[in-house]
DNA sequence: GTCGATCCCTGATCCAGATCAGCTGGGAAG
DNA sequence: CTTCCCAGCTGATCTGGATCAGGGATCGAC
């Protein structure tokens, strides 16, 4: 999951995915179960498969010589993660939330005629992936500190929310300082935007993992103040 | 072309592209000639070709409904650019310095059957691009000016770089304003962080347009202070 | 040649967010 | 039950980079 949201959202509720061209996801696959902090796979392994979240959240992030970590993205049922670059895995995958992940064979990119289906559904999620990367480009270079974090949370409303009558209701696997280091931001600082969001009426924090969005759009609105 | 180092770094000169596996790019294809200022293709135009740059130097960026404008890429001699989403352009793309580009057919990322060759190169290219903006993501999150400036000025060394006796020379093709907005910055921060690196001796300007590095490793050991 | 129009550089000031530090609360272990 | 530990929150301070402002170099139009 990046932090990308469609053209025009204001008022607009997204549909889970928001596919619009739609590749249809090839029959029965193997099923792999997930337990939180285990990992799936580290900077420079071998890549020999990629995955697809069904269930669960993981988590993807790279860390620097000097210790920095970057996290690049989290995936959340229906992402798929473990692009290869020359036979190599380029990033941590750690899991966050159990569940299930479904395993595709690397070879299924490299190879299109092993499983025509799998492979075209396979560069359609690169060609996915590469487009919420764009869109997630604009977050980090571009937006202040209030702007990322109502941008995280309205993706997560739009993509995982729960209807509930008070509102749409977000949980986050994730700690404040995987958001941080998502967003280019310090721990603290999401703390202040998120007590912020909350003097302002934007969100409600029953606890620090579970918010509750009264009114996406009035979210989404805060994204970008023109 | 993205702000992404190789691993080992120091000391070591990183052959232009870098590639570790090569995928043949398919025999003879279509060109077309570029002019400055030209645009290959605009956000939500329908993506009908993938441009592969042979000479001169693109530019791809996206600006936000308030006229925040991020560069997404500069494209250089082997760099695709173009892949589509749902079907249309997801960004601008503008020529900075005139020269040929390759033409593909959408057709041939979508389509494995067309023509094998071009698809392979095509999803191996993707999959290229899924890394090198990755890396981009550390770059933007987590690099304060200096070390930013001096990534992207070490990537161009390596990659566009001409031996000099003096040092490697880089020409840069793009405004104080595009690599500001490529790095997440302001021009001015860019004009700074230039005018350091010169007192520092790791840079000279003979010109604004050209920079020469007297020591690419000593210039990429200030990418990360550790 | 002169005149604009840009682009680039640099100084001064300001502010958003990092950093440092301390406190609080909830969950796990005993 | 108590204790410990760590995530999260918040206050105080600092600072890197944005912003504002002005000045010089370059280039094209005429």
């Amino acid at each position: 999951m990046y932090v990308t949201l469609p053209e025009s959202f204001a008022g607009i509720v997204i549909a889970p995915g928001g596919a619009i061209e739609t590749v249809e996801r090839p029959g029965i696959r193997t099923h792999r179960r997930t337990k939180p902090g285990q990992s799936l796979f580290m900077e420079g392994d071998e890549a020999r498969f990629l995955f697809e979240v069904v269930t669960g959240v993981v988590r993807l992030s790279r860390v620097s010589r000097g210790g920095r970590r970057q996290v690049i993205s989290f995936g959340f049922p229906g992402d798929v993660l473990g692009f290869p670059l020359n036979g190599s895995h380029h990033a941590d995958c750690d899991v966050l939330e159990g569940g299930d992940v479904l395993v595709y064979p690397a070879r299924a990119l490299a190879a299109p005629d092993d499983d025509p289906d799998l492979h075209r559904y396979l560069v359609r999620a690169a060609m996915l992936e590469i487009g919420g990367m764009q869109d997630h480009f604009m977050v980090l270079g571009r937006k202040c500190a209030i702007e990322k974090t109502a941008a995280f949370l309205g993706v997560l409303a739009c993509r995982i929310g729960e209807p509930t009558p008070t509102g749409t209701s977000i949980h986050l696997p994730m700690y404040r300082s995987d958001i941080a280091d998502f967003l280019g931001l310090s721990s603290e600082t999401i703390s202040r935007a998120f007590t912020l969001l909350r003097q302002r009426g934007i969100i409600e924090l029953p606890t620090s993992k579970e918010i509750v969005v009264p009114d996406v759009p009035a979210l989404l609105r805060l994204v970008e103040a023109e």
